[in-house]
RNA sequence: GGGAGAGUUCCCGAGUGGCCAAAGGGGGCAGACUGUAAAUCUGUUGUCAGUGACUUCGGUGGUUCGAAUCCACCCUCUCCCA
């Protein structure tokens, strides 16, 4: 089974544009291939994970990946399937942005012996002469063309800054670019990305009369259409700063039963004749393939040490048992008592386990508020210092969410 | 440039002088049920020193005892005409 194969195999490709040259070059290696990346936070995320496990696997198959930092783009900011207008970031964010995604990403691809490039779009686009760009190129888009274009319709009702517009052609531009200095042939991106691509292999095309070829990726989308990788507080994150090992593990330790194996399709290394063992599973079984997605990825991003102690946590938690070794911790003061106890309020706030006091009330009114084990029913509670005699105190808030505090 | 309309809490969206911290839905959080799942049901969802006070309905001023609501100017967006 070639690359192309597996890629299928695994749901992981959406559209391509030419699948029995794409098919042909990705398996003989003869692809030199690149994927953008916007820098709009100062983290990958799961979503980026997905290119950057696309990127291995072709990498592997003796395809050569250049990942593309948009440091030139995200001046613009990509429109595409979004309802509103991103925020302008300055030139110094994206900058830092840039950085961090250039750290994040060596862990994943290797870049050494030219077995893989790194670039950056500002390099060449944030150069550029308007009017020499538009009798370069834009003499090969066409507006009405681009007018109909999926990925605005969104913005179609909403209203389209010209600023945005142009971003299909900025990106076509790097295609293009990239062609002529590295003879990348092959462009792949996420399946939102799909306008912004066609319109760079058909500026290949009339420009230089060449074929280059483009594949989409899809979207990790759960049971319910809806994108992956966020969660209430924001985005899963990649940094282990921004999102803890733990809460990464945890994150996937709860997906849908309907996605896991989809997910472990789409994001793991594992065989697929082993997926599939696992696909065999039902009901209350799908923990174990739960755990092994988690166990996995967690691997993958912090490496398997980490992986080890958020299933060990997570085990010895949910099993009933109290692993107190890797739960997130905060450190009180003597200053912090009065009277030789801690309101249970000012406790949840000082772990940031709340937001507001008002939200504390609510959620020990609602019994969501355990402390070493004990429920607290009165919001008044204090918590005293012989309660640290051991050395800790377990907070617990709702079912999942679990802090030691110190002393 | 001319004309018409819109901007409300995390999101959508109702409210057009006091009964408005603001309907309804979504989402979130907690509880019950479970398998650390889904579905369902219940509660809750601005802040605080909580029978009260404070901040909040695009911005700044104004009218009024009282403004999300009325007036002026400004900003942003949509639609129609050029």
């Amino acid at each position: 089974m070639g690359v192309y194969e597996e890629l299928v195999a695994r749901g992981l490709i959406a559209q391509v544009t030419d699948e029995k040259e794409i098919r042909e070059l990705v398996n003989t290696g003869k692809a030199v291939f690149y994927i953008g990346f916007d820098p709009t936070a100062d983290s990958l995320h799961v979503g980026h994970f997905m290119a950057l496990c696309l990127m291995k696997r072709l990498q592997m198959a003796g395809n050569k990946p250049i990942a593309l930092i948009g440091g030139g783009t995200a001046m613009i900011g990509d429109p595409s399937g979004r309802t509103d207008m991103r925020q302008m970031m300055t030139k110094e964010t994206i900058e830092h942005n840039c950085d961090c995604f250039r750290k994040q990403m060596s862990k994943f691809i290797d870049f050494s012996d030219d077995k893989a490039l790194m670039v950056n779009n500002a390099d060449w686009l944030l150069d550029l002469n308007y009017v020499e760009l538009l009798r370069e190129v834009g003499a090969c888009f066409s507006v009405n063309n681009m007018l109909r274009a999926e990925c605005y319709k969104q913005r179609m009702e909403k209203g389209l800054s010209f600023l945005e517009f142009n971003y299909m052609i900025m990106q076509s531009y790097d295609f293009y670019a990239l062609y002529q200095k590295y003879g990348c042939n092959m462009q792949f991106g996420g399946d939102d990305q799909w306008s912004n691509m066609l319109g760079g292999t058909e500026l290949i095309r009339r420009k230089l009369g060449k074929d280059a070829y483009a594949m989409t990726i899809n979207l990790l989308l759960n049971s319910e259409g809806k994108k992956m990788g966020k969660t209430q507080k924001g985005a899963v994150w990649l940094d282990a700063e921004k999102t803890t090992p733990f809460e990464f593990y945890q994150y996937w330790r709860n997906v849908d039963d309907a996605d896991v194996i989809k997910c472990l399709k789409m994001l793991t290394f594992l065989p697929l004749e082993e997926i599939d063992k696992l696909a065999e599973l039902e009901g209350s079984q799908l923990n174990k393939a739960k755990e092994i997605l988690a166990f996995e990825l967690t691997k993958m991003i912090h490496g398997e040490d980490e992986a080890n102690k958020a299933q060990e946590g997570a085990r010895a938690l949910f099993g009933g048992g109290a692993d107190t070794d890797n739960m997130p911790t905060t450190e009180i003061a003597d200053d912090d008592f009065t009277d030789g106890g801690i309101a249970i309020l000012d406790l949840l706030i000082k772990c940031k386990l709340i937001p507001s006091k008002g939200e504390g009330k609510r959620l020990i009114q609602q019994g969501g508020i355990s402390v070493d084990d004990a429920k607290i029913t009165d919001m008044f509670h204090k918590v005293t210092k012989d309660a640290f005699d051991k050395g800790h105190v377990i907070i617990k808030k709702g079912k999942k969410v679990f802090h030691k505090v110190t002393l």
